[in-house]
DNA sequence: GTCTATAGTTCGATAGAC
DNA sequence: GTCTATCGAACTATAGAC
């Protein structure tokens, strides 16, 4: 029998701790090296075990970032769900700037895409696939936001939310380099308020 | 004597020319790979020569990669100068739409900057230091072109020039990021044709 | 200035014990 | 499930001939 004060573990229990370890380290590891630049017996060291007791979680190094970028798309799939998710009671650019303010606590998070979705910018870079479907799929729920937006009066009319959505996709991207690089010379958040502000002139000031 | 049908070089004229194609075949296969993706060989071998042949010229990796950095933001600077230089008969920011449209015919310089200032994020990366005085000198650049064309009336005066230029290089460096990726999904040009009506909304349209 | 040969490492992955 | 031991490949860099 099981007895409540030495709680035993089932085996797939244990194996999802270590799993979750493992994807944790990789995870930050990863974001800071690139792929080309992480050594597997690293991560394997972060995580508490050896390289062959890695390899028995994930059996090579391509399966194990592709696990970390699938696992990280389900983290902020939820997030942006949580964000985005009740549209008719967020109306407004305003819920963009409480994304950026979120990044910009969470640099960690920020590194691992924004090193890794470059590096993979090659054809045969285990992650191309993946990030070529992201940024279409982004592109998408963002060209969906804006024209809602746009319909909404929050937007003036004589753009296509096409570029819109580009523009603020890349304006995003661009700013998280330079801030990753080079942390105390930019503040994301101040720079987005001031974007929001040019972005609905014409039709009304976003609050500041 | 030398024969004109027949001109020898110097010994220091075909060390300039090994020391071209190095850095122009390195330039290439560093933007694809970036740092960590890539091997000595392969540029060697590109460049027409063994390892060690290369290696006679440039005497490791790092050093390189220094080298190529530095020719290609040497001939940058002289474009930038060519295309910034006179500013007095410059002064809209059509300008800066000629420079995005220039990006787009050259796909391998972008990717070159584009892979190694994301993988240099890392403190030990051989370009860090590079990347970081190069983003500090070119936002200094931008906030003086930014504030000139403010003051002559080409940009909304109630917008901090700082946050403009943040924006404004931010917005090129993450429009290159998908365009790379996924180079028919984007067109830079129209976009940041866009992206400069937006900008100078309140004062007067751009040419279109 | 470029080569062949190779040293010296590092790394991903496997074999097999416990 | 994790370990020790180790293989085999890949890679940077050096030594020394031409």
């Amino acid at each position: 029998m099981q007895n409540e004060l030495s709680p035993r573990r089932s085996q797939a229990e244990r194996t999802k701790l270590s799993k979750a370890k493992i994807i944790k380290e990789a995870n930050r590891i990863f974001g800071e090296n690139g792929f080309h630049g992480t050594r597997m017996s690293d991560i394997a060291r972060e995580a508490g075990l050896t390289g062959p007791g890695l390899l028995h979680h994930f059996s090579c190094k391509e399966d194990l970032l592709i696990a970390v970028l699938e696992n990280r798309d389900q983290t902020d799939q939820k997030r942006l769900e949580e964000l985005f998710g009740n549209l008719d009671s967020n109306q407004t650019l305003q819920t963009l700037q409480t994304l950026v303010e979120y990044n910009q606590t969470a640099p960690e998070m920020v590194r691992l895409f924004t090193i890794l979705v470059t590096e993979s910018i090659a054809f045969d870079h285990p992650g191309h696939e993946f990030f070529v479907e992201r940024y279409r799929n982004y592109r998408g729920l963002y060209i969906d936001l804006m024209r809602k937006y746009q319909d909404e009066g929050h937007i003036r009319k004589d753009i296509d939310v096409e570029h819109i959505s580009m523009i603020m996709m890349a304006m995003m991207d661009g700013m998280q380099i330079q801030w990753l690089l080079d942390p105390d010379q930019v503040d994301m958040a101040a720079t987005f308020k001031v974007f929001l502000k040019i972005f609905s002139l014409g039709v009304k000031e976003t609050a500041s």
